[in-house]
DNA sequence: TGTGTCATGTCAAACGTTTGATAGTAAGTA
DNA sequence: TACTTACTATCAAACGTTTGACATGACACA
């Protein structure tokens, strides 16, 4: 019965759910990296510009704790967003070291330009699979992340 | 009606299933990196040895393309498995510059450990979803790989 | 028998992220 | 008031990947 499983070891970790999670994951970013391009945006700076313009005031340690990313990584974004002028930090009104986020107006032209495009993306995947099927997949990944998040 | 699409830009970006499918993806590869580390292995170095075990003989350059990265990424992951002792390159019997990579016994000892890490984050999934469900979900995970790849 | 074309593998440099360490500031506590 | 404790932000270094360029070797074709 040993003898099954370790044949059974090469084929079957192709076919688990996680390594499609991966490539289908692999894919839409690969997508959504290459139609943002022409734009002079990669998808990291369209996540913090979408992050901020829903909660703006984020300040970049909890920005960091959203995206999965260190303070480090949301910092050196922030630099080049901020650059650009798309982005500024302000003071906080109580913590005076503390930064918080806000989007300017070009961040905010420059964000939905952006939007546009990965709207566009989350059509073409909806269509291909009826609204119906997508709201079950996102049901399903939102259940994964759940279950992964406290194992 | 603009003005309510306009509206909606922050919160419908949070609900996309794009969306979703990136936190299901991060949380997933967070907790394989973790269960592993233990082992002394990282998730990239898991999904070589398992490449190279279920297709004995490829080669760097193919290899790239099925992970999705560039041959320097394999080439310098190759290096340290090989000094590792876990992963050999041999000499393509037809083209000779050209490397075959083998696991060694080594290599095939500690892949066979690490695919029982990645094996039960597999089950953990699983069982929470249903098998059932967990079949649905690949299939639509693997319909939206093949959506987007030609798109 | 040359010759162009393609693919593999490697080197070097640039880039972005993580890790580790440090300084500044606010809040809770003795 | 003084003193922890916790959190934020920043600097510096290490690490891994990508990008670009190059040399080698095999195959198809004139």
């Amino acid at each position: 019965m040993i003898g099954n499983q370790e044949e059974l070891v090469g084929p079957g970790a192709l076919s688990r759910v996680t390594w499609a999670l991966r490539r289908a994951e692999l894919a839409v970013q690969t997508l959504k990296e290459k139609r943002l391009r022409p734009l002079g945006m990669v998808a990291a700076h369209y996540t913090l510009l979408m992050s901020v313009h829903s909660e703006p005031g984020l300040i970049g340690a909890e920005l960091a704790r959203r995206l999965n990313v260190t303070p480090q990584a949301v910092a050196s974004l922030v630099t080049r967003l901020e650059s650009r002028g798309q982005l500024e930090r302000r003071e906080h009104p109580r913590h005076r070291h503390v930064q918080e986020l806000h989007l300017t107006d070009a961040g905010r032209e420059a964000m939905h330009a952006a939007d546009e495009v990965i709207a566009d993306v989350e059509r073409v995947i909806t269509e291909a699979l009826g609204s119906d099927a997508a709201g079950h997949l996102r049901a399903l990944l939102n259940q994964v992340t759940d279950t992964v998040r406290d194992a």
